[in-house]
DNA sequence: AGTAGAGGCGTTTTT
DNA sequence: CGCCTCTACT
């Protein structure tokens, strides 16, 4: 035993599982099959879960317990005993997560049959089964998921037709319809109208948002869960097919699922119910989005055959580190008791810097980095600086760039969401589904075409009291009629472009998708717009590569003809959240930064978890919320465990929010552990530039306030 | 039709 | 501060 063992405090004895397998047991016999699979490698509570027959199946499995290589041994072991690949369901909480699987099941069983199996999110899945079903709900299988802004757009038109204001009304509507169909509830179930003066008009606008997104062929991303699920309900025999389809499965982060998700998992899955959740109720970080940790404990009621297993041995941190993450969150009162440990060693004391300001914060993690990794990047992949909202990630950069820091940011804003690829986005949309009026309406006029205000909403109107999708009002003639010559010519060209693209798509092979594209954006003068509405030609030419890029990508993706690979590619990107390219996603010579909810599933040697502040972790609109704190303090357990080697806890006494200067204290987080298990220290020094970035603030600060308060 | 500037708003986390 | 929308002007 390792010296670390002696601080853990335990109420059981712990086997010595990680050692190697004793004399005597049989090998491989080398004439066999080359056996894949090294059950001895797994502890005997993670042998006992791969191994495990039909039935349900539940693993609890707490922070580096190898919960990702159970699931993935277990399916190359399904596969090793018989089960065919395409019979296996994985499902994931992200894509990366995803793939992540699929590539160490490749490990185990080579490249084939990983491929055959089906993996992915939630949401993939249900925008799978839809492609195949959605028939049935009287959708086109061409449908657009639409993404958030097409949301506020579709919810603005509905909201101006029941003549209520914008305003206001916009979030709070989209997010009642959110919450409802992650409760399945529909617009005549939504609660007692009297306690919500708001609640009538949601209800309409519920209603109707739903019948603007049929009319649009399009769903959202709620849909991608609730849609299928009615299917199945509705359709008996349609939800049989995917029993037998999916004979077993597997789902990942059994925490984090919601309502709807596991209405779903329960169509999904029939008798005998070989189904395995892993999960681990400490780790449930999305509340907010409707999940429900007591999924996870209630497993048992809904499957009373259930065998469970737990998982508490830590592969991944260094006792040390495990004792501060255990410190905060056995402070939870609703949680399976269950205490991680590890036989890496005691390893250094975690340390808590307190520094003045968030500037110094940034800053003093850069130079701790800087000072670590010594002379060349290569060693930088080994850092993560992690933290509560994405506010906070300005002044990181800044810090990292400042020296020199390459980094790469996970999660947040990507390449989609920038303008002219929107754009690109938008046109492609058209393509494949010719009733996507919000993509239609954001291309119309870009390149200019002549359509402004008013010919725009003579079109919409025409649209809407015939019930036409826009396209086909455009592209006939008698509907242009009131519209400029100019422009109702130019719309003439546009149809005929756009429909000359779907022509091609539907004729030539796959390799040809970026002819196409690449020949559409050419007729319509993309790259010159463009450049006409840039400034620089310098970030002209950027925007207008970066257009190429995703086309190229669109080029390499697989598909058995030019139009369904354009499907299977915008399919992809609605449903990836995920950073830019690869090559900004390449951790290797860089630095990570990350909310801490999406560094879930990670692991990193040294890890900076940076705003441990009062008001920011726990953030102060979670103090508002039941069960608010103790979702925070998951996070923060969630965040402390990402460390294997090396964590620091940073705070501030002050820091700037919203160009204002406020008193910050330390989070109750860093009051919970226990004194002796965190080395505290401040870092008082702050270097000139950061003298200076302060002294600025602190004067535009003062500038603010003297306009504000003329006194 | 298209643009510039004022004003108003908001900031937790994400598939 | 920065994002977005609406309004008034060219």
């Amino acid at each position: 035993m390792r010296s670390g063992a002696g601080v853990r405090t335990q109420s059981e004895p712990r086997p010595d599982v990680n050692r190697r397998p004793r004399e005597g047991v049989p090998s491989p016999d080398r004439n066999a099959r080359a056996h894949p699979l090294d059950l001895r490698a797994l502890n005997p509570q993670q042998a006992e879960a791969v191994r495990h027959g039909d039935g349900p199946i539940l693993v609890l499995a707490g922070a580096g317990s190898g919960k990702t290589r159970v699931i993935t041994t277990r399916v190359a072991h399904l596969i090793d005993r018989g089960v065919r690949p395409e019979n296996i369901l994985g499902v994931t909480f992200t894509n990366k997560a995803a793939a992540e699987m699929r590539g160490r099941v490749a490990e185990l069983l080579g490249d084939e049959p990983a491929r055959d199996v089906h993996l992915g999110t939630f949401h993939a899945l249900g925008a799978w089964l839809l492609r195949r079903e959605i028939g049935a709900l009287g959708f086109d299988p061409r449908f657009t998921i639409l993404d958030e802004s097409d949301r506020r757009r579709a919810i603005r038109q509905v909201l101006k037709e029941l003549n209520i204001s914008a305003d206001r009304n916009e979030r709070a509507v989209l997010s009642v319809i959110s919450r409802a169909k992650n409760a399945r509830t529909t617009p005549a179930e939504l609660p007692d109208v009297r306690f919500d003066p708001a609640m009538p008009r949601a209800q309409r606008a519920f209603e109707r948002y739903n019948l603007a997104l049929k009319n649009l062929n399009a769903v959202d991303f709620d849909d991608l869960l609730l849609l299928p699920t009615r299917i199945f309900e509705a359709h008996p025999e349609v939800r049989q097919k995917y029993r037998q389809r999916f004979r077993y499965v597997l789902v990942d982060e059994y925490q984090d699922t919601n309502a709807i998700q596991l209405a779903f998992l329960g169509q999904l899955v029939g008798p005998p119910h070989n189904v395995m959740a892993v999960g681990d109720d400490d780790q449930s970080i999305y509340a907010f989005r409707g999940a429900v940790a007591d999924n996870i404990l209630s497993f048992g009621d809904r499957f009373p055959s259930a065998k469970v297993i737990a998982l508490e041995q830590n592969y991944r941190s260094v006792t040390s580190i495990l004792d501060v993450a255990n410190a905060v969150i056995s402070r939870n009162q609703e949680r399976h008791d269950k205490r991680l440990w590890s036989e890496l060693g005691t390893g250094p004391p975690v340390e808590a810097v307190e520094l003045e300001n968030d500037f110094d914060e940034a800053d003093w993690i850069a130079r701790q980095i800087a000072g670590e990794s010594g002379s060349d990047n290569r060693s930088l992949h080994n850092f993560a600086v992690l933290y509560r909202a994405n506010p906070q990630l300005d002044l990181l950069e800044e810090a990292l760039r400042k020296r020199d820091i390459p980094y790469r940011i996970l999660g947040g804003q990507s390449v989609f969401d920038r303008k002219e690829i929107k754009d690109l986005l938008a046109y492609l949309r058209l393509l494949t589904n010719p009733r996507d009026d919000l993509a239609l309406r954001r291309v119309i006029n870009f390149p200019t075409r002549g359509v402004g205000t008013t010919s725009m909403a003579r079109l919409v109107e025409h649209a809407r009291t015939t019930g036409r999708p826009l396209f086909d009002v455009i592209r006939d003639p008698a509907a242009r009629q009131g519209i400029p010559a100019r422009t109702s010519t130019n719309l003439g060209k546009f149809v005929t472009t756009i429909e000359r693209a779907r022509t091609r798509l539907a004729q030539e092979p796959a390799g040809a998708v970026g002819d196409v594209i690449g020949q559409l954006l050419d007729t319509i003068g993309f790259e010159a717009a463009i450049r006409a509405a840039e400034k620089s030609a310098n970030v002209a030419r950027i925007r207008w590569e970066g257009v190429q890029d995703v086309v190229d990508r669109i080029g390499s993706e697989r598909g058995d003809s030019a139009w369904r690979t354009l499907e299977n590619y915008i399919q992809k990107i609605s449903l990836e959240t995920g950073p830019a390219s690869d090559k900004e996603s390449d951790p290797r010579g860089r630095v990570t930064l990350s909310t801490i909810h999406s560094s879930k599933g990670l692991e990193f040697p040294v890890v900076f978890l940076c705003g441990l502040v009062e008001d920011l972790l726990p953030h102060i609109r979670a103090k508002e919320e039941t069960g608010g704190i103790a979702e925070e303090r998951r996070l923060c357990y969630v965040g402390m465990t990402r460390a294997q080697r090396r964590l620091f806890l940073t705070h501030v006494r002050t820091s700037l929010f919203r160009n204002e200067r406020i008193r910050r204290k330390p989070s109750r987080f860093l009051a919970e552990v226990p004194p002796e298990l965190i080395r505290r220290r401040q870092d008082d020094q702050p270097s000139a530039w950061e003298a200076e970035q302060d002294r600025l603030n602190t004067e535009r600060f003062a500038q603010l306030r003297a306009l504000l308060e003329p006194r």
